[in-house]
DNA sequence: TAAACTGAAACTATATCAATTACAGATAAA
DNA sequence: TTTATCTGTAATTGATATAGTTTCAGTTTA
C-alpha cells in the first residue's frame, strides 16, 4: 500500500496551490483515481492534523499550513507507511538450524533498519520543495 | 520481488556455512522454496562472480569469498533490487495542469534517491556480520 | 428538509509474484 | 558410451495483495 502515500503527496500539493477547500471527487480527478480512495487517505491526514476537513454541503479538504514546514515525514508517519518490506519469508522459524529458523527475523530488522533511514529522508523534503521540483522539471522538460 | 533478495542472502549465508558445493533442492528446502526459484536468483549471484556453480552429477552452488569481504550491496546490484517503487502513478503525464502531469515523475524521483540511500546502507553489511546477527538473535532468544 | 459532502465498510476486479512443471544441456561415474 | 544427477530457463498455474466500485449512515448548509 506505498502508493497510498503519491496520493497524499499529491492531494496536500494540490490542496497547497488551490488554497480553497476541495471535494474528494475534485482531489480523485486531479489525482487520477476514486474519491473513496482519496477519503479514505485524507482521513488519516486530518487525523495527523496535516489538513482540515469539512462535512456537508460545500465541505471537503483544505490544507492552511505554511508548505515549507510540512515535510513529507509527517505525511509517511500519518499514514504509518511502509517504505520497505518483504511478506514472504525466508526458512522456518520452527526448525533447529540457526540459518533457517534465524533468517527472516534478521531480513526484518534490516528491512526495518532502511525504513528508518528512509522515513529520516523524507524529514528534509518539504511540501515547498516537490512545487519547486514541478516548476523545475516543466521548465527541464520544455528545453 | 525484493524477496528474491532474502533468498539470495539467505543462500549465500548458507553455503558461507557449508562451504562445500550444495544443490539447490538442498538450498531451496533451507530458504523454504522450490529449487527453480533457488536456481534463478543463484544464477544471478553466480554472473556476478558472487558464487560457483557446478552443472552436472555432485554440482551445485558453492561460495568460496572472505564473508567479511562480501557485503549486500554486491548481493543488491547482481540482483536488481528494488527497494522502494510503486507501480501505480498518481496523475496523468497528459494534462496541461503542472500537478497532475507532473507529480509521478517527482515521486519517481523521490522513489530512485531512496533506492539509491538504501543501497549505499547495503554496503556497510557484510555475510559475516549477517552469521553474527544470527547467532547474537540465538543467544538473546535463549535468555 | 433537501442537497452535497465526508467517513467507513463490504465486495469485486486486477495485477503481481511465488509455485509448479517440464525439458534441454552439462558433467561425472559406472 | 550410457545413465543418473545436476543447473539453466521458460511456460503455466495459483495465491495474494492492492486498487476500484458500490453503498449507506452521518454531517452541514441553504
Amino acid at each position: 500500500m506505498t502508493s497510498e502515500f503519491a496520493v497524499a503527496v499529491h492531494g496536500v500539493v494540490y490542496l497547497n496551490q488551490r488554497k480553497t477547500t476541495i471535494s474528494s471527487e475534485e482531489l480523485a480527478s486531479n489525482v487520477c483515481t476514486n474519491p473513496a480512495r482519496v477519503r479514505k487517505v485524507m482521513a488519516k491526514l486530518k487525523k495527523a492534523g496535516i489538513i482540515t476537513t469539512k462535512e456537508g454541503l460545500e465541505g471537503g479538504y483544505h490544507f492552511a499550513k505554511d508548505s515549507s514546514e510540512v515535510n513529507l515525514r509527517s505525511i509517511c508517519d500519518a499514514l504509518d507507511v511502509t517504505f520497505v518490506s518483504s511478506s514472504w519469508k525466508s526458512g522456518n522459524v520452527d526448525t533447529p538450524c540457526m540459518i533457517a529458523s534465524g533468517m527472516s527475523g534478521v531480513m526484518d530488522e534490516i528491512y526495518g533498519d532502511l525504513n528508518e533511514l528512509c522515513r529520516r529522508r523524507m524529514e528534509e523534503i518539504t511540501i515547498k520543495d516537490i512545487q519547486e521540483k514541478l516548476i523545475r522539471n516543466r521548465l527541464d522538460s520544455k528545453a
